[in-house]
DNA sequence: CTTAAATCTACACTTGACGTCAAGTTAACT
DNA sequence: AGTTAACTTGACGTCAAGTGTAGATTTAAG
């Protein structure tokens, strides 16, 4: 069988706390490989794997329920999944925000480079007044 | 002079409630132009303006804390604004983060498109399955 | 076999970004 | 002048996304 890790590890690797995995967990977003007698959580690489992507979902904005959603859609069997028509209107939200989000982050991009030139212009000017 | 107005004028032109424009007001992401005898505050249309720049940034995922120190950079004339490299430097990371954000960004729109065809798939082949 | 390190559950606390409610003040309308 | 609408502050509540801590248990190491 394929070697199994401990919460510390995938913590460690994942670069999240053990308290967040738990958290996680109650949230439906990941579950343990393995739950052993005593109750220690035993995880595999695919765990490590739906961390990294719970984290670039987090940073494109969603919320963790909205994570929740959606992340068997990357990791299981898509013939599996319930609710598809509801599954396909997630997803179509999201890429209208994406969209969106795009749109706007070009804008912020250009004014972000007009800000800095003209920061840069004014730092030269005063050095050599 | 200009007219002013109050803060619920400005609230509902804005789309926020009164209690954010002053929750905004104690972290210094504006200020109203005039504050006369008993305390009601006064906004100009800068500050219409204000808010809905604070909103793009928000929008960018940026915390109020940050958007509170660039903020100023769209509104004050630059030549003003002190410690110009330590706000070229804010600038060139924010400007770093949204290359990023906008890389993974398209990524995701590839991924969301690629599940919406396989959903769309997966619906037509199980309603004449 | 004992001990140290890792993990467990459960509950409480924190932070950011507000919202709610209440009591009091001021401005606007008639 | 009186009523109503808008505004004020303060205290407290809420929701998401965690973090902290305690006490018990378990596994791994010497």
């Amino acid at each position: 069988m394929l070697p199994l890790m401990q919460i510390g590890e995938l913590s460690e690797r994942a670069g999240v706390s053990h308290r967040t995995i738990h958290y996680y967990e109650r949230l439906g977003l990941l579950q343990p490989a393995e739950r052993e007698g005593a109750g220690y959580r035993y995880y595999d690489e695919m765990a490590l794997k739906r961390l990294e992507k719970i984290a670039a979902l987090k940073r494109l904005g969603l919320s963790l329920d909205e994570i929740a959603m959606v992340i068997d859609l990357y990791f299981k069997d898509a013939t599996g999944i319930e609710g598809k028509e509801k599954v396909l209107e997630i997803l179509r939200g999201q890429l209208a925000r994406a969209d969106a989000q795009l749109v706007e982050l070009q804008a912020f991009k250009r004014d972000l480079e007009a800000n800095i030139e003209r920061m840069q212009y004014l730092i030269a000017e005063a050095r050599q007044g």
